[in-house]
DNA sequence: ATCCCCTTTGCATCCGCAGTCATTTGGCCT
DNA sequence: AGGCCAAATGACTGCGGATGCAAAGGGGAT
């Protein structure tokens, strides 16, 4: 008469024991039945799968966590989201993730100094794995080492720490970026670098300008911090540093490929791709877009998040 | 001598057991130490939280949870990530929701038909709400009230359903629209509608269309789904139907805003803004760039989120 | 029919922590 | 010094499910 659970009320959800319990068996038998691989006899097996449905039971991943010390749950940080190029990237993760049964904790930094606050909630959630695409110093890595939690940077690179991470190979994609305005008859080579703390911002520089002294030509160099309006403010500074006509541009992203192009037509008149060609990195969609027609590297994002995986 | 635990092995994380233990009180003692207003003398504690720093303790949140009942986790789940709006609504939903104490689920859908098993997962881990913006079914709705999970809706409404969901104000953004056009000695009208299936599109549209009868003018609707080759598509449809010189166009979202602009550009030769105003909604980043300005109704992420918490 | 062996099943225990209750401690007043 | 009350502390249990182990069941071969 008394009954202690109202199984109507709602958030008071089943558990497996009240499906054991309806279906006339033991607790264990529930929970091998929801566990693939274990031995279950078919009527079984039947039986606790209609109780289970009836009672609208679903197992709690917290309670299986807890005792297997699996939360099948990765971390995923980014420093700044709104980069244009990581939405692509975090989509595809989460989807590869899900495939694989593993769930992402996303986290987003508001400034980089942050990090320890996110790592400690990172630590409390027992994350399997933290995929990170954030600076992190050499000791917050080292933390992750410690706790026996898989990393991987993205597009970033340990600071002297040996660590897994997945890079596009930059190299060889700036080599053929600038060959390919070699070839098309530029001579007068200006470079949009991206912040000096940027691993994957030097790297790329770096290669496009070697590429480019091995081809016999210099270039100009000025730095921008990947977003749009320091794509706009490289121009202008490329424009005022040279006096013979830049032809071509080479970007260390996209976004700035596309803040430069916007500045060229409309604050100098310039025609581009006719009189000026430029260069991206990155493969995000609007360089897609008609305006734009960037050439770029896409980077291979489905690859890249299967080896993170 | 025979030491269970070696606590340097990675992925042997401390206890409040062992940190009891070694700071020589109770678990209960250290359970309370990191619950605030829990009643610890000072000496105590501090005691205590020496020794969970040289132990590097952190409170199992799984276990925290399962007793708790309390996962203080929130699944997002958005349909296309790539939307271009999404990415910064995320961003700030994340560290508001991070401030709060409260850590996101991310789902992303590749197609809508994937959204029970995404429930499937959402129920498992017991979150404590969902932020929804993709296609639910009543039925899906109502398993969320089944359950006890807030919902909130985002730009979306539930069909028939009582339900939270926060939305930008569409129709008195449209009207402002549509006036300034007006006021502008705009004549020949073009809109470029979203998906029938889109709630907020057909919101802004039906807004849109409304005001400018009201107005005495008369306009042409062709049909997008939001991304950026439906503006240039709708573009190509609406010069073709008519025999009048477009002067204004109207675009259910920003992206479509955009393509539209290019293909005006490119393909017809049009003169944006000086021969043909377009606006948009949403105000994301894109709409900003030089090239582009495209007058648009930024919706208030800020203030929308703080809703949706 | 008997025996044997393999598949099923249930029991008991543990995961790490929060909260309840009973006990102890310490401060303060008379 | 004795007594009293509130604050501080510790033993204990349970959240929901996984798993080792022993017991029970079923089938075939002899």
């Amino acid at each position: 008469m008394a009954a202690k659970k109202q199984p109507d009320i709602p958030g008071n959800r089943a558990t497996s024991y009240d499906v054991a319990h309806r279906a006339g068996v033991s607790q264990s038998a529930v929970s091998r039945c929801f566990k693939q691989g274990a031995s279950v006899a078919p009527r079984t097996r039947e039986k606790i799968l209609v109780a289970a449905r009836e009672l609208n039971y679903h197992p709690n991943a917290i309670a299986q966590g807890l005792i297997t010390r699996r939360s099948n749950l990765v971390a995923i940080i980014i420093s700044n989201l709104t980069n244009l190029y990581y939405p692509e990237v975090l989509a595809e993760l989460t989807q590869r993730l899900s495939a694989q049964g593993i769930r992402v904790l996303l986290f987003s930094l508001a400034a980089e100094s942050d990090v320890d606050e996110v790592l400690d909630q990172v630590w409390r959630y027992r994350v399997d794995g933290a995929i990170v695409a954030a600076r992190l110093h050499p000791e917050q890595l080292a933390a992750f080492a410690d706790r026996g939690v898989p990393v991987v940077l993205y597009n970033r690179i340990g600071a002297g720490v040996p660590v897994a991470s997945v890079c596009c190979d930059s190299v060889s994609g700036e080599h053929a970026l600038v060959e390919a305005l070699v070839e098309g008859e530029h001579h007068v080579f200006g470079i949009i670098a991206g912040p000096a703390d940027s691993y994957v911002g030097e790297e790329r520089v770096e290669a496009a300008q070697r590429r480019l002294q091995q081809l016999g030509r210099s270039c100009l160099i000025v730095r921008g911090n990947f977003d749009y309006a320091s794509g706009d403010a490289g121009l202008r500074e490329l424009m005022q540093a040279t006096s013979r006509k830049l032809d071509a541009l080479i970007c260390a992203n996209d976004l700035m490929a596309i803040g430069a192009i916007d500045s060229a037509r409309i604050n100098f008149g310039i025609d581009v791709p006719n009189d000026l060609s430029v260069v991206g990195f990155d493969g995000v969609g609007p360089a897609t877009w008609l305006a734009y027609q960037v050439t770029t590297i896409r980077q291979p994002v489905r690859r890249m998040t299967e080896a993170a995986v």
